[in-house]
DNA sequence: GTCTATAGCGAGATAGAC
DNA sequence: GTCTATCTCGCTATAGAC
């Protein structure tokens, strides 16, 4: 789909192989697929180039390294992860509607992403992957603090970062929480969370949180 | 400082061993640390070893192989994270109380093992571990939605076990995310998360966000 | 129980032919 | 760009002396 590297498929004189920059594609899948599933450490550049169909020699060719594939990856999510909120929570119609459209986008994402999000879970526990998160959580934090900042006071308990990470919480907590739900058992958590059913029900727990707390907050 | 080897300067008729189970109990003391700060994938168990000031083989001998050390280590977490919610949720006073007295123990508990809540978050990531995990939560999850059945429907968005992932989320999503506005530049997060002042406001926030949703919840 | 020594494997990464 | 072959390293785990 996306064209990597040089080589403009010109004309006629066209090149012997194959559509360019396909395998490093198919290589940037492959690893995007296994870190997703299995985590950075379990998986090996020879996963990789299995499931990507090439040699492994290939995956240090175009990429240079595992770590450097690893990024890669993370940055292709966050991208279309900062997109995604930042479509949702444009400055259209009041600020509760704000809020809840970023409240949809973000679980419609992150349903749409279990893999992926679970993939930053762990990232987020090696604090080496810190500044290249916080990078691209910075934006998405200043456009929900400024919004709320008209509501909250700037400072303690109630401050807007504050509310940002319980936001954050009540969605990424979902999904991170619902497989332990079901290894533990717990009935009403038999489905897949991100089933249309059960995330719609999710959705409707969010809402009337967001609901609650903001007539309290616009209460002063 | 600590006694690495044999040689107790003996009283009258001790063992030639050092306290028993020292070893062992270094052993585990430096796969827990260790552990805690790179998580399971990226310490050896020569780092352990070297770590508890002993060989490496003794790791074998004492816990059979790395997995099991986990295992151990992860155990004993949950035992006493478990007790400390227990106790402090013990059935005194009014269902309010309970579950303010548990945020406290929760956010307390948390903050004096914050490596060990990033082990477990990284656990949470590993589908293997989630049996393991689940198996602790189970009891945590009966109290807290016997409680909330009081004052909750038992299916729909407002469900027991959406509290129960909400509450967990407005902890544990604090010390997970405090690092990443940290590293995203965010002001007024200057400050160690653990840290008596920033505790204090955060249990705070938690207090205020638990009065408000058992405010509207107990008025219908 | 504790050590030294090493087996045995799989990982990341490179060399060089094609 | 892609392959085969290989190097090198560090890991888990075991054997066996003490």
């Amino acid at each position: 789909m996306r064209r990597l590297s040089s080589a403009p498929a010109s004309g006629t004189a066209e090149r012997p192989t194959a559509e360019r920059g396909a395998t490093a594609e198919r290589i940037l899948a492959a690893g995007e697929e296994l870190f997703c599933q299995r985590g950075f450490g379990a998986v090996s550049v020879r996963d990789i180039a299995e499931r990507a169909g090439v040699q492994k020699a290939l995956v240090f060719y175009h990429y240079g390294n595992k770590d450097a594939l690893f990024a890669r990856v993370l940055e292709g999510y966050y991208r279309a992860h900062t997109e995604a909120l930042s479509r949702a929570f444009a400055a259209e119609g009041t600020r509760r509607e704000r809020f809840h459209r970023l409240i949809d986008a973000y679980l419609d994402f992150i349903a749409g992403h279990v893999r992926y999000a679970v993939l930053v879970q762990r990232a987020v526990a090696e604090p080496e992957a810190h500044p290249f998160i916080g990078e691209n959580l910075a934006p998405l934090f200043e456009w929900i603090a400024g919004a709320l900042r008209e509501v909250v006071p700037s400072t303690g308990p109630l401050a807007a970062h504050h509310f940002f990470v319980t936001f954050s919480g009540l969605v990424i907590n979902y999904f991170t929480y619902a497989p332990l739900l079901r290894a533990a058992g717990i009935e009403h958590v038999d489905r897949d969370p991100a089933s249309p059913e059960a995330l719609a029900e999710r959705k409707a727990h969010v809402h009337w949180v967001v609901d609650v707390l903001l007539d309290r907050l616009e209460a002063g």
